[in-house]
DNA sequence: GTATACATGATAATGAGTATCGACATCGCA
DNA sequence: TGCGATGTCGATACTCATTATCATGTATAC
């Protein structure tokens, strides 16, 4: 959002903090915390879930990874994104695939908006969600849920 | 979003329905069930919270509502708009005040965007949050001319 | 008025995320 | 290498918003 944080005190290297960065390198898209947890697991690190929550939160601090809290249900989405500067997110509400968008129209658009209503020190939350190409195709020849 | 609901069969009228809707035309900012809730207890109906989380729920549905789910907290907040076509909002974080805004230019962004990325039947979500005017005087601890 | 499908509400259940706190690991330093 | 101060972990209890249950109440059609 506002990529200004005073760089972040460093952290000691754990066994935990090293198989949860070596996850979320590897994953491309977004996923909850439970499943990054689950992943864990499944590769013999048992490692536990506050844990997790604890890394997740702390490397969305530093901004190593984004967070999705909109979408639909109330939990919360992690992906390490390509860029660290400010962007947004095209994702597939079907297979989870997301795209990172820049939006230079939407920022002027907010700051503009927001000048003319008298608020200052706007910030935006704003993501897209649609079918990909793919889910697109593969949902052609069937009936609808 | 994408204004093609089905018609939503009619409800039955009940003294529930009633007064959640009264509340939901009077209060002006967004508001949490729990606290629309209250509102109702304190003006002496006894109301059960599920039923104010049914109703709000219905009426978001039907459009008659908007809801935010983002800004911070896990907490839905609802308020009745004024336009029932598709805008946003630009929320004070600090005292709730909500104003509507349209933004067409996000709208074709949004669908540029999507069909770039080969995705389809596209939605977004985004709201604005910022300080407004009164609120940004009060910190200040001095009006502005 | 009666029947019936729908709405309500007290309460239990769910589920994401957080706080606790004793045990453990890291890292600077001797 | 050994030590200790301090950061980190993890099992688990907890908070709290929202949802599911299901017996009871009631709006609506006939
Ligand atoms: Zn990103
Ligand atoms: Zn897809
Ligand atoms: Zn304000
Ligand atoms: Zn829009």
């Amino acid at each position: 959002m506002t990529g200004r944080e005073p760089e972040a005190s460093e952290r000691r290297s754990t066994r935990q903090r090293t198989a949860i960065t070596a996850v979320m390198t590897e994953v491309v898209d977004f996923r909850s915390a439970r499943q990054i947890h689950a992943v864990l697991r499944e590769r013999g690190h048992e490692i536990g879930l506050a844990t997790v929550y604890r890394n997740l939160h702390d490397m969305e601090q530093r901004g190593e990874v984004d967070v999705l809290r909109a979408g639909g249900g109330d939990t919360a989405v992690y992906r390490r994104c390509e860029r660290h500067e400010h962007h947004h997110h095209l994702v597939c509400r079907r297979c989870g695939r997301a795209v990172e968008v820049e939006g230079p129209v939407i920022e002027s658009w907010a700051a503009r908006v927001a000048r003319d209503e008298g608020f200052s020190e706007v910030t935006h939350a704003m993501e897209l969600f649609g079918t990909c190409g793919a889910c697109t195709r593969a949902e052609r020849g069937r009936p609808r849920p």
